[in-house]
DNA sequence: TTGACTAAATTAGTCGATTGATTAACTATT
DNA sequence: AATAGTTAATCAATCGACTAATTTAGTCAA
């Protein structure tokens, strides 16, 4: 009548759900939430259709515990990271010279960015970039799933490290705006993959492309983060 | 038998037909191409549901003909643009100091970057955009109609202009991958688009907020373009 | 102007296939 | 025996495509 649940000792059931997730993310990647059927999902994974119902409550429930699968292996990546950062920040908290500042955001924006590009490039990413893609055009309970556990958290640090390395305020719109088109430098290259593909001769985002990114990345967060100059010429208009 | 020709004399069948496009771009845009149904689209069209299959020959040609549509509403926008800033590139041909250089391709980039802000905060935008997007994930026959008519031509420009105010190889994949990143800059507020409003508490991509972003991407083109110091320092990695 | 003829456009209805969900019976584990 | 897990089968609903019948608009002869 109810869904079991998934936090007790992992009887036989247990390994099955593991595989039902498993299989959605391919076809869910793959498919679309609407084109991916429930039999499409229980035969990649070797199990029985109405085992979605049995485990889940239905093919919405599975579809919610996937995201909940995704923000998990995204958080084991990305929040450490980011927990490094954070500790190096607070580390020297009475805040040093402008320069010295800079430097700081600097060096934290990369490594996140490093981090970032390097869980993007894994050819197991495809799946579940392109179902939070769309969670974002059409967004349910499962973009609150991962929003909460990995957007907010990083955007935040992300924020504060742009606030440091430019002098803007941290708590202003400018900064936010601005670490979210700091983002949006790394993330063309997925959300518009397909134009990136044909564009610059790719047949896909791996290991090599990342890098040729990252030497990229590496010179426009320099150049964005040194705006003294420019800041005073045009920030009054 | 076969599909009747579209470009013939406006009868009374070009007027449902335009109506069928229309209500296409609206429901395929919300629900995506597999759960939108062509009744719903009829529906919405005020028109029979057998007229999809008469006028554009099934689902898939009515997807297809919505491509043509949106390609050439975007080109209509955007191409004078680019021919305009191409142009003021061949009025100087005989390639000017690296300081006029600089200064003529922040201003074609800025130009172009204004159009494009400008056109994506109208609000018929929002339809289209989405489907873009799943083409980009899942690119089919379609995705080859945008790309050539307009990606292509814009993204060129862009790189040609990039080359010109950093001095890069216009040739080279530097040139290519910095357009591109440039171009995120924009496209993750609409890309990321249920992050941005929620991060940034927006409630869509308005006028007032294209106003907030090109300023910040004005300072940004800026900065990225005046990487002679930066450029000299790191380029050798 | 009228009426007959034709082709284009539109309609309601039906087709087989597939969808997510559900049930009752069955098996394995404790 | 009792519970958890699994199975095959079936349910109504909906899908895209298709057909035959009908209406509309345009053309030409009288």
């Amino acid at each position: 009548m109810s869904i079991p649940d998934p936090g007790k000792i992992p009887g036989r059931g247990a390994v099955t759900r593991a595989s039902l997730i498993t299989a959605a993310i391919e076809v869910f990647g793959r498919d679309g939430y609407d084109a991916a059927s429930t039999r499409a999902i229980a035969r990649s994974a070797g199990a029985n259709q109405a085992l979605i119902g049995y485990h889940f409550g239905g093919k919405q429930g599975l579809y919610l515990a996937v995201f909940e699968q995704i923000t998990a292996r995204m958080a084991a990546t990305m929040l450490p990271v980011g927990a490094a950062v954070s500790a190096d920040l607070e580390a020297l908290e009475p805040l040093p010279n402008p320069q010295t500042a800079r430097d700081l955001g600097r060096d934290g924006i990369e490594r996140i960015f490093f981090a970032f590009t390097g869980m993007l490039a894994q050819p197991e990413s495809a799946g579940w970039i392109k179902m939070i893609l769309r969670e974002q055009q059409e967004p349910t309970d499962a973009f609150n799933v991962i929003f909460v556990g990995m957007m907010e958290p990083m955007l935040s640090l992300l924020t504060r490290l742009v606030a440091l390395g430019t002098g803007l305020d941290a708590a202003g719109e400018e900064a936010r705006l601005r670490a979210f088109m700091l983002l949006g430098q790394v993330l063309v290259f997925v959300v518009a993959r397909s134009t990136a593909n044909r564009y610059l001769g790719w047949s896909g985002f791996d290991d090599g492309h990342s890098d040729a990114i990252r030497a990229q990345l590496k010179q426009c967060i320099a150049a964005q983060l040194n705006r003294d100059d420019s800041n005073d010429r045009d920030v009054k208009s």
